[in-house]
RNA sequence: UGGGGAGUAGCCAAGCGGUAAGGCAGCGGACUUUGGAUCCGCCAUCCGAAGGUUCGAAUCCUUCCUCCCCAGCCA
């Protein structure tokens, strides 16, 4: 036995892969700041599931908090009332937790409220915030545009008695949806529009769902986020670029409210090609039928992944890999999908499974002999140990295994060659039988009594190897193919008055009923990982049960054959 | 045409004045009872462009070009 049981040159070499924001902490701690401490936040709006995206950023916050013996919370953006529901917090902790990372503090923006008012009052009476009458209309109007500066409010210069009793009425809900907001009076000619007098508070007659019918005014984003960073104590406030604009903002409050500075640093969000990673998106993708749900295997979904057959180390893997920069790259689908293979080449049991099956009668093989033929579980972990196969007269083996006229570099099986069944015995075809249609019904071989288990004492070489699955003992199950969900590298590139939907693919599910499965596998547990040797990895779905089972395939083996098959046709 | 960011191979990147890491993909070969896995080799005279500084520049300076983000009472 080596030590090394590490395939992977891919393979992180330490979690701590450098990257720019790690720089910063680095330079942090040695400059003694915060006491040396460490602490990140993993902040989603509970408004969507958790995609490989958010994996992202979910590997740099509590990646960069473990590595420095800091702290990662959980918290939960929810200020809009409007657009967010528990059932979408169940499943970002679940998802999280599936990932294997555990968060110090559980938080929601909304535990704040109360915080977030009475500083909203304070900076009122600081003259740093006013009640605004304007509709939201007049709110764009007046905000100029990205060349010219905006106007300021008429109501921006209320005295401070009427501001904090407007705001008070407000709060009690004295006005209607949209009648009044709360601004900050920062600078309506600042070039950045994000400081032309953002609004802090706007009224909402929404229930919340966590504190219900307690408030009708709600704190923006930019009003909440960076106090409730504060109030946590975090030092290092991990988000994606196009907040980068929000950043003075991010400080101004903290600023004026002179509480804990919290500091923002913003790095490239995630993007892969053919795959959407937009929330709304996939919210649309979902709510229109063209999946079967967040959970769909074809979802970028962390649940959709999951049920995929993904693993969290390959998804961490993955997420570890990746550079945190500033630049806005999209990464090529391949790159996750070796750390699947990866993963998985090392975990999954080792199966022989036919997916579209042609009988094979071996001629000279005992009409009942049964025997059991020993079978290697995984080569790649010997600790996985070994199965039984049973093997018999009839047969099935793949009809992409026989071609009646092989084309060159085909090695399999074709009318008077000799092949391996794996573990099996090596066959010779010698009769090709076909219906009154001309389709190919079944194939009759001879096998060679001498090579037992797929061994070959004259040491003759036979080209290739192949699966298969005894007729009698084989078990019927359904297999659903996967590819991907659209036809372009960049889904949201679209014609003039498309929409993304229009580079769905319309072949990104194919069901397969009728496939063959050897015995071993008649009580898969849903989730439970295999290759299917030659084909790729599959696992077992949730639909899979004792009635009936269910196999979806993660993602096919390396296929040189198929590369091959290309060229010649071009 | 305002402000904020970014440009190194097909893709993602390291690099921080001393002569272009690494991964994915691709190509070639070895090995192979999975056309899998594994192993070996190849894959940027060049860093968005043009000037300049320097013995020496992807790294410093100047100008230019391209791309992304911001005009929600979304996050």
């Amino acid at each position: 036995m080596t030590a090394e049981s590490s395939s992977g040159a891919a393979s992180p070499e330490s979690p701590g892969r450098s990257n720019f924001i790690r720089d910063i902490i680095i330079e942090d701690i040695k400059a003694g700041r915060n006491n040396g401490r460490v602490q990140t936040r993993f902040p989603p709006e509970p408004n969507g599931y958790l995609h490989i995206g958010h994996a992202k950023a979910i590997c740099l916050g509590f990646g960069l908090a473990e590595e420095f013996g800091g702290k990662c919370n959980l918290r939960f953006d929810d200020t809009n009332p409007s657009k967010e529901e528990t059932e979408y917090v169940d499943s970002i902790m679940e998802d999280v937790r599936w990932l294997g990372f555990k968060w110090d503090g559980l938080f929601y923006a909304s535990d704040y409220f109360a915080q977030l008012y009475e500083w909203a009052v304070q900076l009122i009476k600081a003259g740093k915030a006013y009640v605004c009458d304007l509709s939201a209309d007049e709110v764009r109007r007046y905000r100029g545009t990205l060349t010219e500066p905006g106007k300021e409010s008429p109501y921006r210069n209320r005295t401070l008695d009427e501001n904090l009793d407007l705001f008070e009425l407000m709060k009690k809900g004295e006005f209607p949806d949209g009648a009044r907001t709360l601004r900050a009076k920062i600078d309506m000619a600042s070039p950045n529009l994000n400081l032309r007098d953002p609004v802090m508070y706007r009224i909402l007659h929404t229930e919340h769902h966590r504190t219900g019918n307690e408030w009708c005014i709600y704190p923006m984003y930019d009003y909440a986020h960076g106090q409730s960073d504060s109030i946590e104590n975090v030092t290092h406030s991990i988000c994606t670029l196009e907040f980068e604009n929000n950043r003075p903002l991010y400080n101004w409050f903290i600023e004026n409210l002179g509480i804990f500075p919290s500091r923002q640093f913003e790095f490239d969000r995630l993007n892969l090609t053919y795959t959407l990673l937009s929330k709304r998106k996939l919210l649309t993708l979902v709510e229109q039928g063209h999946v079967s749900g967040w959970n769909d295997p074809r979802m970028p979904t962390l649940s959709g992944l999951r049920r995929r057959g993904y693993t969290p180390e390959a998804i961490r893997n993955f997420g570890e890999s990746l550079s945190v920069s500033k630049t806005n790259s999209t990464v090529q689908l391949s790159a996750l999908e070796h750390f699947v293979r990866e993963d998985l080449n090392k975990r999954a049991a080792r199966v022989m499974a036919v997916l579209r099956p042609l009988k094979v009668i071996i001629d000279n093989y005992s009409d009942d002999l049964v025997e059991e033929m020993e079978a290697v579980n995984n080569p790649e972990d010997a600790g996985m140990g070994t199965r039984t196969v049973p093997f018999s007269k009839v047969l099935y083996i793949e009809q992409d295994d026989f071609k009646e006229d092989p084309p060159k570099g085909y090695f399999r099986l074709s009318p008077g060659r000799e092949v391996r069944l794996r573990y099996g015995y090596l066959i010779t075809c010698t009769n090709v039988v076909k219906n009154s249609r001309g389709d190919i019904v079944e194939l009759h071989c001879t096998y060679d009594p001498a090579t037992r288990g797929g061994t070959t004492p004259d040491g003759r070489k036979v080209k290739s190897t192949i699966h298969w699955v005894s007729a009698t003992h084989a078990l019927d199950c359904e297999v659903r193919l996967y590819d991907n969900l659209f036809v372009k590298e960049n889904p949201s590139e679209v014609e003039e008055g498309q929409d993304f939907t229009a580079n769905l693919n319309s072949n990104s599910l194919e069901i397969l009923s009728g496939c063959k499965i050897e015995p071993s596998l008649q009580s898969a547990a849903p989730g439970a990982l295999y290759q299917f040797e030659r084909l790729g990895y599959f696992c077992a779905d949730p639909d899979s049960g004792s009635e009936s089972l269910v196999f979806n395939r993660t993602i096919g083996l390396r296929d040189t054959w198929s590369k091959i098959e290309k060229r010649e046709k071009k």
